[in-house]
RNA sequence: GCCGCCAUCGUCUAGCCCGGUCAGGACGCCAGGUUUUCAUCCUGGAAAUCAGGGGUUCGAAUCCCCUUGGCGGUACCA
């Protein structure tokens, strides 16, 4: 009863990390956090035939990289795969001797037995089963088998699986934390495969087994496990075994409702790390699809620790959430701005590196303090650091514009040559250890009294060849004095 | 088909368990303000007959039943 919380995020290494596989390892991570429990991370490759080499790597770095740092299991160490803890291996490939010593077991109590059907001869069935409205499951045939038919059979090598034996008698039910009493009639349960005819375990054994011999406390997994659950439970209950609390989540859906999936969009936590979402943001945001503190709390943005405070694992709801795109935007606009220039500087130089603007400008643009200089004024302006420096290529590269830009309003080309050089003596008499931009701004206001579009709308234009840019002011200091007056220059020489 | 789960603004949701404020917040959207443009920021607004229909009750988003719709499962995938 007060056995040590120990959870685990079990996934199959298909090469990327699923939105929805993040949030669920964000809750485990939650959940034993928040309750002192261990993290354990196992791999399930029962499947070879979707082996992807460097899948394991990718996962792990992705999960460390997102903050959700577990306990025991499968970990990355300079580059290489290493495991940790006393329930291992914990790579599923490597428990082969276990799960066939644990299925011999049911053999012998009478819990599941040998099959040696076909997969044409299931599969005849299936359609004979589907096209009389019957709900497909195996017949049993082999059930009936005699002890001397199947030593036969096995001695002569033929292929076979191992199958659950379920009992068809009354039904099965479950406490599931999430959606509370969830009851299943056993006469519908399929006696399902539990070894493969490679040697594997199907998922539906491999997890039972390793959850109790992890000594696994809670599992939370995917609302699509709900409906085989009574076969754990059977599992668990031929073994003699406590079964684990269950907590089914419920699933992250397109915006038309289905399914999260690949074809509406991006779907890995990799591909949006690569537009420049930042890490706490898709944590923030992937953490309230499905949850909220409530009460009344109407904070929107959590630190990992503050969601570890505020989990609650009874509070996650039984219905889907639509991964919308937007809040996911606002919410990465506002980690973004209360990030220190540093740090922005930091995580947007991989950004900048993949732009041609930037690549091809002269290296005084590509200096540090540049940079910050320019980050400080884009900081409230981005939504994702992929963008970073594309609203404002004008800070990298020459520029060039229609005359007719610089008019302000009905200003006449007199007007215009007036403004341009009162900018200009005015940015000339400033210091270059005053070039900041409060300093410029009380200089160019004082300027331009109350016709400050006069000055500084020609200013703008000079300064950045852009009718939409940050304030002059702002352009100037991040130019410089040198390159703001060489622009001013240019700008008047239009004129002439 | 069968089994299971679910259902509050366009979206994420609070409220539901312990019936009784104009059903609250956020994103997005619209308008206004600040402002030399853009963005930020501030203010305001539209937006859910609480899926529909029956009950129970003085009173239901909240309790009960039915219907509909959506989703999940029904593999030698997980």
């Amino acid at each position: 009863m007060n056995k040590k919380i120990r959870v685990r995020f079990a996934p199959s290494p298909t090469g990327f990390v699923h939105m929805g596989s993040l949030r669920t390892t964000l809750y485990d991570y939650l959940f034993a956090r928040k309750n002192g429990g261990t993290f354990v991370l196992r791999v399930e490759d029962t499947d070879q035939k979707r082996f992807v080499p460097g899948a394991v790597e990718n996962l792990i770095h992705t999960l460390e990289h997102a903050g959700l740092k577990h306990d025991e299991g499968v970990f990355l160490e300079e580059g290489k795969i290493v495991q940790k803890g006393e329930y291992g291996p914990y790579f599923q490939s490597e428990r082969l001797a276990i799960y066939k010593k644990y299925a011999q077991q049911l053999i012998d109590n009478s819990s599941a037995y040998y099959c040696f059907c076909s997969q044409e001869n299931l599969e005849a069935m299936r359609e004979v089963q589907i096209a009389n409205k019957q709900a497909p499951m195996y017949d049993r045939t082999c059930l009936h088998l005699s002890a001397e038919e199947i030593a036969e059979k096995l001695e002569s090598g033929a292929p076979y699986v191992i199958r659950q034996k379920i009992n068809l008698e009354g039904f099965t039910e479950f406490e599931d934390i999430i959606r509370g009493k969830v009851r299943f009639e056993n006469s519908l349960l399929d006696d399902q495969i539990i070894m493969k005819s490679d040697g594997f375990p199907t998922y539906n054994f491999a997890n039972v087994i390793d959850d109790h011999l992890m000594e696994i406390t809670h599992a939370i997994r995917g609302e699509e496990f709900v409906s085989s659950t009574p076969k754990y439970i059977q599992l668990y209950q031929a073994f003699g075994w406590t079964a684990p609390q269950f907590a089914h989540l419920p699933l992250l859906l397109n915006s038309d409702k289905s399914k999260l999936s690949k074809r509406q969009g991006d779907v890995a936590v990799e591909d949006y790390i690569k537009k420049g979402y930042l890490k706490e943001a898709i944590i923030n945001f992937v953490a309230f699809l499905g949850w909220n503190p409530g009460e009344g709390n109407t904070q929107e943005v959590f630190s990992l620790e503050e969601l570890v405070q505020a989990f609650d694992l009874a509070k996650v709801h039984k219905a889907g959430a639509v991964f919308d795109l937007k809040k996911l935007d606002w919410l990465n606009a506002q980690y973004i701005k209360k990030l220190s220039v540093d740090e922005l500087y930091q995580k947007s130089l991989e950004f900048f590196a993949q732009k041609d603007f930037f690549m091809a400008a002269t290296n005084e643009k590509k200096t540090e303090a540049y940079l910050k200089k320019v980050l400080t004024i884009e900081q409230d302006r981005l939504v994702n650091l992929s963008e970073v420096g594309e609203n404002n290529p004008f800070f990298f590269t020459e520029i060039d514009y229609a005359k007719e830009m610089l008019f302000w309003k009905k200003m006449t080309e007199v007007e215009l040559q007036q403004s341009l050089e009162n900018s200009k003596a005015v940015l000339a008499n400033i210091e270059e250890s005053d070039w900041t931009t409060q300093n410029l701004e009380e200089k160019l206001f004082a300027a331009a009294g109350d016709k400050k579009g006069d000055l500084l709308w020609p200013l703008r234009v000079a300064l950045s060849g852009a009718q939409k840019s940050p304030s002059p002011m702002e352009l100037a200091w991040v130019l410089g004095k040198d390159a703001s007056l060489h622009r001013l220059d240019l700008a008047l020489a239009k004129l002439k």
